[in-house]
DNA sequence: TCAAGCAATAATGTATACATTATGCATGAA
DNA sequence: TTCATGCATAATGTATACATTATTGCTTGA
């Protein structure tokens, strides 16, 4: 367990992440350490054991774990404390299906709305970077996380672009699904990482062209294409293994 | 303001409302108290005020308002304290938007999925309810209430039939957008209330000949429709006050 | 041998004292 | 007058003591 110190006072030099308060430090804290997977799904987190780990009192930890809870990457239950939740393949697979419905949305009120030259920008070079990046030869682990950030990169802008705190909220919600463990099934070849960017230029196009409908269908088609990639993962891993 | 006593072992007799916590009857006490309008938009929750109020320690407020922060109801500010989150007409027309995605998917996973009989006849029953609501002759302002909550059983029961925690859970978060004021904006005319309930029979017809595609469409467009009712109420009530 | 029940223990829930941060007002100088 | 400064006040943030609830393991009795 990695979980870095998250009190402030007590070190000397601050980290420039700009924590305010112990409890949104810890929150921080913990659910990167969640998400990293350094918690295992179902795995009860206690509250005198992180309060010791990440140097502070119980209370900014039970605040965090109370945030967390309604993210949705803990469950409590009252007066038994709180857990990792457990996603199953099929949550992951809906979380798809709900973000596909999601980023669709977004996309439509992002056409609808038009871009700003600033989210035309970093649209321009998230597919920049992804033209790049798909010149390479192979794709090592590492490069994984840098494709995710580029697409990151792109559907972000897509969000700020649709003017909307309550969607993307959602749309965090619906994301921040599946630590670590399951992550790492998504398919992850040449054909689907290219197929995957060419649906990104065809949906910029759209939205340029304020195509609101357009826009929405690729985009929902897009995310469920990821959707679908994945169940063709998970079958295929299964068969092995019976 | 009306909010009742949440603490429990004081009372001898406990309400039946199955309270295991001081947190959690406070977090329902408030955030009933928001759904109805007792705050107004803006205005800041004391921790210490609302703690002699309800007559529990300022540790279970604490944690009810960040669980209704995380709900979307209240904004929270570091060292500043929380407020009643102010949703304009805009984040309003934009949680129907969302919600008419998330109804829609929901009404395509019912229709995948089948309907159990129980759920069948919760929706039946609805229907049937609506019959009877559509024979008076005028509507009281507790007619609406009524009819609020014979629409709410037919769309819970399709949540439910969903099967999934995440979408109902991203519903809820829809819905639990806007009280009182805003809320009662919302046109209510006889034949507003015979279209959206026409539109229901249609959605069940889909999803009982277990038409994912159409019950999708059909369930995204009555959303939308009350979206656009309410867009028609709001405009027309900023005609004549310029 | 097993089940029921009862400590003992450990965890969460709550209250409260203390620490830190914001805010408003008074004071004084430009 | 106007603005800046600093202190008093009040609010939130944090630690901690105490209360309540779960859990565990042991004892006891059948």
């Amino acid at each position: 367990m990695q979980l870095k110190d998250a009190s402030m006072k007590t070190n000397a030099a601050m980290n420039d992440s700009e924590a305010t308060t112990r409890s949104a430090s810890t929150t921080e804290a913990l659910r990167g350490a969640i998400l990293a997977g350094e918690f295992r799904p179902g795995e009860r987190m206690y509250e005198f054991g992180l309060s010791q780990r990440l140097k502070v009192s119980r209370t900014p930890i039970r605040e965090a774990l109370k945030s967390l809870a309604g993210e949705g990457l803990l469950d409590h239950i009252p007066n038994r404390g709180y857990y990792v939740r457990e996603y199953s393949i099929d949550d992951i697979v809906q979380a798809y299906e709900i973000r596909a419905a999601l980023e669709g949305l977004a996309a439509r009120r992002a056409a609808q709305l038009g871009l700003a030259a600033q989210e035309r920008a970093i649209i321009e070079k998230a597919l920049h970077d992804g033209e790049m990046f798909l010149k390479r030869d192979a794709f090592s682990p590492a490069d994984r996380t840098l494709y995710g950030e580029i697409n990151a990169a792109f559907h972000n802008a897509i969000h700020v672009a649709s003017q909307s705190r309550m969607l993307r909220d959602q749309l965090r919600l619906s994301q921040q699904v599946a630590p670590s463990s399951h992550r790492n099934v998504i398919a992850f070849e040449r054909l689907d990482v290219r197929r995957r960017h060419d649906d990104h230029h065809r949906i910029y196009e759209a939205i340029l062209c304020r195509d609101a409908g357009r826009a929405e269908l690729l985009m929902r088609d897009h995310v469920e294409g990821v959707k679908i990639a994945l169940i063709r993962a998970i079958s295929r891993d299964m068969l092995p293994t019976p």
